[in-house]
DNA sequence: CTGAAAGCGCTTACAG
DNA sequence: CTGAAAGCGCTTACAG
């Protein structure tokens, strides 16, 4: 057998031509003839060779690879069905081309700043998916000089100079707020993520804008970091305040579901005495009893276009920003009328 | 400002030295004296030089990269606790050194097996991490014939020419049996995962013979994919059965807590009429109504522990096998006495 | 349409 | 302890 890997003087040996005519055929260069480009194709395929990418890398000086780096706990991150979903869509588009994701879970945001500049500097990616946008955030003014291409998962408080792939929450959230209202709910509550994450600000600010144009005022609005155990803590104490709301509209599901708990655990019916919403459509969801009533995105047709953006941006040197379908309200068994008498 | 990137040869130039010492400094190697070396450093900090990954790969036929290929339903993945912790354990291990993880959602076999072969043809990552392990799984044999180094995660059904990194499941589940014969239980059902899988299949075997242990029979027992979907159909076609069971043991945390739906949605009280247990402890069913009784065991540990493994079987051509701290019993309450009467 | 050669930025024997 | 040079396996102008 042969220890050594075949290599592309190999082919270009075997086939008879130069090493660079074996380099057009395998990118789709133009200019070589049919039968020529057949011999070649044939001598690769009896020595099983393909290009190596270490060197094809060193040669185009691209790593053929996407960088994505979340900075979540990973209790939390557990316990939310965005990323898997997102990854799986950002691989979609990737293996097409051969390209491969580059993971990277740091907890906090010097591990993140490092983690950005590291694989720049080694330059491990060729570029990278922003998720998670904070106000302000400082991996915007990082990657611009870092000179590290990125598309933005959602839109940034102020131009950031990347493209932008977004899928609207707003629209989900305000067709929650019409549903409850339209159910007959006036005392509505709010249990709110990381306001230090703008999905988690924009979230909020949504609800207060769609309740207010129904003249009504959130009984409570608490903010969190998102986790369950924060969603248990808020609904506590939405539910000790002086005015207790009839439905309570939760940022994200884990904190519905743990909501949900804390109302079983008092004694409340949900929805007879409280109706209970989510958001981001966990799969979980449907499976819980009474099942979610919830926001539903879809997190890996998201994926497959912010990868497929970044791409072009890299590909092109620009790229134009996407505008994805809105994510939509489910209604399951989570959300009925309010008590009687509503009071 | 520089357009081109400092290359070793400009800190050689630099600091009065040719390139091979350049790289003996930053790759640790002896033989350099310690002011020329002090010059060395200087000079790259001042010019804000680090190796270049790509290059350095090239000379020393290293990615610097190890691989995680996971083919599971992104659904299924998303409800399961266990790959973001386990992932993040990877990175604690790899960051130290500079590797980098990546990472492939496939939906198949056929994906899989082409993910692997791409990953060593072009020479992408220098080890993967298996995860899932298969009955007569067809991963080894292929690795094997790759020539890709791997770790078990998990004990294979035969010696597999790779390193394991254990965590025994068994434990955790014979503590579940003794909890629920302790409080009294004597019939009861199990809702268990893809047999396909060896932990799958290892946990129905070890509940059996732990029931078997005290004299019982399962009244019950269904096979599933391990997803809620699933879950919940086999605790309906259970609680269907002529004899009905006072517990319910699930193989994973979602099919459990979809299984606790489908209890309440009958009308049936946790624990009093049916106490219910999960497995892999995920944050979530803490709060739920009531608390899943569940097994814990520490997949971020276990990731940092596999990577560690493979590390070492890269730098040193071989690694010992590993066996980390079982899973223990997570004593919560959806588990109680049996109904009276005990019938 | 094809070939010969330089170059990507490192590492690593080999000489001294 | 240090330097000069070959080599990793590709890609890509440049000539013809």
């Amino acid at each position: 057998m042969d220890v050594r890997r075949p290599t592309i003087a190999d082919v270009a040996k075997r086939a008879g031509v130069s090493k660079g005519l074996v380099s057009f055929v395998f990118n789709d260069k133009p200019g070589v003839a049919a039968p020529t480009r057949e011999r070649i194709l044939a001598a690769a395929a009896e020595l099983g060779w393909q290009p190596d990418q270490l060197a094809r890398s060193l040669s185009t000086q691209q790593a053929a690879s996407l960088g994505l780096v979340v900075r979540r706990d990973p209790t939390v991150l557990a316990a939310d069905p965005f990323f898997p979903a997102f990854m799986a869509g950002v691989e979609t588009a990737l293996t097409e081309r051969g390209w491969v994701l580059v993971l990277s879970l740091v907890p906090d945001a010097d591990a993140e700043a490092a983690t950005y500049r590291s694989l720049a500097a080694h330059r491990r990616v060729d570029g990278v998916l922003l998720t998670d946008l904070r106000r302000d955030d400082e991996r915007l003014p990082l990657l611009a000089g870092l000179g590290l291409p990125a598309v933005c998962v959602g839109r940034p408080d102020a131009p950031a100079g990347f493209p932008v792939v977004n899928l609207d929450d707003a629209a989900g959230l305000r067709a929650v707020v019409e549903h409850l209202v339209g159910l007959g709910h006036r005392r509505i509550g709010y249990v709110g993520g990381d306001v230090g994450m703008l999905h988690g600000l924009r979230r909020r600010a949504t609800f207060r804008a769609a309740l207010a144009g129904h003249g009504l005022e959130p009984v409570g609005l608490v903010d969190t970091d998102f986790s369950a155990a924060a969603g248990a803590a808020a609904t506590t104490a939405l539910l000790d305040a002086p005015e207790r709301p009839t439905a309570l509209v939760y940022a994200s599901d884990p904190m519905a579901v743990a909501g949900l708990a804390v109302l079983q655990r008092r004694g409340l019916r949900v929805p007879q005495d409280c109706s209970v919403t989510g958001f981001d459509g966990m799969e979980l969801g449907a499976h819980l009893h009474p099942a979610l009533t919830t926001v539903g995105a879809d997190p890996l047709a998201w994926g497959r276009a912010a990868a497929g953006v970044l791409l072009r941006l890299l590909d092109d040197g620009r790229a134009e920003d996407l505008e994805l379908p809105a994510a939509a309200l489910l209604v399951r068994s989570s959300t009925g009328p309010p008590p009687d008498p509503p009071a």
